[in-house]
RNA sequence: GGUCCUGUGGCCGAGUGGCUAGGCAGAGCUCUGCAAAAGCUCGUACAGCGGUUCGAAUCCGCUCGGGACCUCCA
């Protein structure tokens, strides 16, 4: 618990020990989506990241300021600065305004992400909101000789933001030379003193549905700037902590430093945080590829991929078996194994939940010198909680090391099985002593609940399944098996199983 | 073509110089009305070849395979 957290940083690749700005204060920012489609499972997957990461920074004491923003505008299809921006295309095809396309995605974001128990951000930003704050980010660019107008639109010059003692493609380790080798082909060239400057303002074309007004004409903010924008007036001009896929290092973060830094004269972030992607037979899920599924038909098993369906949790769990800079790959086998383990653990969390400490009963003797003597019933197992005691501290190593949940969900296994071992008599509270029996029972519920942001996913209500129980038992009591049989029927139905056990009976659910 | 990542037992997935990862699946034992669950035990894993080293899955080189980014993408 004394050690530092390590982040991997992406900007020189390699693990740091995390230190805040401002502590207790840390500010993180992560790029949202764009709310022009549904999410799928692997945009799930970073945000899942973060939320881990927005999780444990606020375990171990911080005050997050955690913002995550929704892209409304600006984010354009096809290549480079040219293409349709993908809201006002959609709206286009579906005949509607492009904030109802907004709202629909954006409200089957929520909905997805609360599924999977995603904390909501503390700031939640849209890119129409901060119109403003962009034009005057456009505005100052250009005074600072680091952006120029061009038909309207206006451009980032990165020839001059080099110049100026700045490194372009610092982050995802691109030269220029090479970029440039590379972008002879790609169109919307013409209007750029360089095919690598990038739009900060779109002059919009009188049939573009979503433009503004501005000194440069009517038009549309660039995609980059509008992260810049948010996160410097929410975060400050240098926060801690920026997060985001790995498919958005180049050209997105890049770009992001560049402005931030011309436009603030420091880089903008200490930091940088990239997931890996979710991949479906080795290649990445992705929209294009059509290798994505959603949410929805995940949890229906209604996918021509699935052969049958996950239950969110079953998901979380299943992201949270690998480390998020690794590539995870989707299989239903993978799935199958992660919802099976998955309600072992959660079966073991309702036990826990159930029991109480009892201590053992203390024998008063009298020795041959006339002596009182106290005898416990039970002598403390000192090899198992020591062996609890490691397991706690293995999860927080874990967790210090750049989060790495794959050995986290590990350590908790080591404990899920003396939680087994209590709920079946092998072992007795008392065996543990008091403090082993709490460190046990406290860091079960704080690691999966609080800090992997697991939960119990309730079906039937609990008092309809005591009543049932107790029917049960009566019929046990009777040997009337073919009731009793009919019974646990009813419960297999519901995804429930009883537990028949020489102490005591109980429901649990089905693995 | 450029930059970078990666190849671990039937499956998923940690580990980066000597110390059991873990989960799922499988085998055996204990328990049990029958089950289920659990506990215990088990399994010649580190793509191939060569090198460094007392010692390599872990470092270096080569070969083969997979992937990401370089154009919108979490």
């Amino acid at each position: 618990m004394t050690q530092p957290l390590k982040i991997y940083n992406s900007l020189n690749r390699q693990k740091e020990n995390f230190e805040a700005i401002a502590p207790p204060h840390v500010g993180l920012y992560v790029c949202g989506p764009t709310v022009y489609n549904y999410v799928h499972l692997g945009n799930v997957r970073t945000f899942l990241t973060f939320d881990t990461l927005f999780r444990y920074l606020t375990h171990m004491g911080y005050k997050v300021r955690y913002v995550r923003n929704i892209t409304d505008v600006g984010h354009l299809v096809g290549d480079g600065d040219e293409g349709e921006d993908k809201i006002g295309r959609m709206a286009k095809l579906e005949q509607i305004e492009p904030m109802e396309i907004v709202q629909r995605y954006t409200n089957d974001f929520h909905d997805v992400l609360k599924q999977f128990n995603l904390l909501p951000p503390s700031i939640e930003p849209t890119a129409t909101g901060h119109l403003i704050e962009q034009i005057e980010a456009v505005k100052d660019l250009i005074a600072k000789g680091l952006a120029y107008e061009s038909n309207g639109s206006v451009y980032f010059d990165i020839n001059q933001y080099n110049q100026n003692g700045n490194d372009y493609g610092k982050l995802s380790g691109r030269v220029l030379d090479e970029l440039l080798i590379e972008t002879r082909e790609l169109e919307g060239t013409a209007e750029k003193r360089n095919p690598l400057d990038f739009a900060i303002w779109k002059n919009a074309a009188p049939e573009h549905l979503m433009q503004w007004d501005s000194p440069w004409g009517r038009g549309f903010p660039g995609w980059h700037l509008e992260c810049t924008c948010m996160s410097t007036k929410y975060l400050g001009k240098k926060f801690d902590i920026h997060g985001g896929g790995m498919d958005l290092k180049f050209p997105h973060h890049e770009c992001e430093i560049a402005q931030g830094t011309g436009l603030n004269g420091t880089a903008p972030v200490r930091y940088w945080m990239h997931s890996n992607m979710l991949t479906v037979n080795g290649q990445k899920m992705s929209k294009s590829l059509g290798n994505s599924f959603l949410p929805a038909e995940l949890f229906a098993g209604s996918h021509p991929l699935l052969e049958q369906a996950y239950s969110p949790m079953s998901v979380r769990f299943f992201m949270l078996q690998s480390q998020y800079r690794s590539t995870l790959d989707f299989s239903n086998d993978a799935l199958k194994g992660a919802q099976k383990a998955y309600k072992r653990l959660v079966n073991g969390l309702k036990s826990l939940k159930q029991m109480v400490y009892i201590p053992a009963e203390i024998t008063h003797e009298t020795d041959e010198a006339g002596l009182k003597v106290s005898t416990p019933g039970v002598e403390i197992d000192v090899k198992k909680v020591a062996d609890i005691e490691k397991s706690v501290a293995a999860f927080y190593e874990a967790m210090n090391d750049d989060l790495n949940t794959a050995v986290a969900v590990a350590q908790v296994f080591n404990l899920l099985k003396y939680i087994n071992m209590l709920y079946l008599n092998q072992l007795t509270p008392a065996a543990l002593g008091e403090a082993g029996f709490g460190l046990l029972k406290e860091k079960f519920v704080l690691f999966f609940e609080q800090i992997l942001g697991l939960q119990e996913e309730k079906s039937e209500g609990d008092a309809v399944l005591n009543g049932m129980l107790e029917l049960y038992r009566t019929y046990k009591a009777a040997q009337a098996y073919d009731k009793v049989d009919e019974i646990r029927t009813y419960f297999k139905a519901q995804g429930l199983v009883i537990r028949d056990m020489k102490h005591r009976i109980d429901w649990a659910y089905e693995e």
